[in-house]
DNA sequence: ATTTTTTATCGTAATATTGCAATAAATAGA
DNA sequence: TCTATTTATTGCAATATTACGATAAAAAAT
């Protein structure tokens, strides 16, 4: 118990929790939208931008690298964070074909 | 500590983490693709088709309602969920802006 | 070589989530 | 009324997440 009974699904539902899961956190939102804005690879300034201690950034850059949606490469003294190309477009097709799916004109709820 | 600190956040980011925390769980995913898939309102055998306890599926549930994404009304015995429309092209549309923002073809990366 | 800068990891506390058995609540049907 | 049927709620155990201080690791600068 307490677990989420990942095997219990079909593959497809898990990746598309696995994301949003990703960015089910305000924080991962906004480190995403910071790499987005100054478009070049920015490293740890993320921590002056958040109200967030270091070692919790951190945390949240290796959950959204581990979802695989940043990438990180070490630069010198520090390390160089930015979307992963490849994937963002592949998650943006996932995230709107699945809210492609329903058809809200056509919607007959009770 | 533990808790999100969600007053640290603006709301575009907390709007956003809303919505993706309660698609990050397989489950959910699996009963929205269930509510769309049998397009007209279907009640409680979403519990038939998952391999989760009805009282699970009912906190799934709930949360879903909550996040608004779906809506549940009581139609006599039992309950009428469906794909809350008004909603759902909202997110689809904060989604999909979330994900344009990012041109992964000018992206310069290191 | 020592210090500074930058990032990751460890350890730990607080809180949240997931899941289910048991049970309640509410309506339908006999 | 009594009995199903259906859904929600309660209570609890197991696990996960969030956050941060302390500290390590690794390269840069002095």
């Amino acid at each position: 118990m307490g677990a989420t009974k990942t095997e219990y699904f079909i593959d497809r539902h898990n990746e598309i929790a696995n994301i949003a899961k990703a960015l089910g956190h305000p924080a991962r939102v906004a480190i995403i939208d910071y790499l987005i804005k100054v478009d070049a690879c920015i490293c740890g300034d993320i921590v002056n931008e958040l109200p967030l201690a270091q070692p919790t950034i951190s945390q949240h850059l290796k959950e959204l690298k581990n979802a695989g949606i940043i990438k990180g490469e070490v630069e010198g003294n520090s390390v160089c964070y930015c979307i992963d190309e490849k994937n963002w477009s592949k998650f943006h097709k996932i995230f709107n074909a699945f809210f492609g799916k329903y058809n809200p004109a056509k919607g007959s709820c009770c």
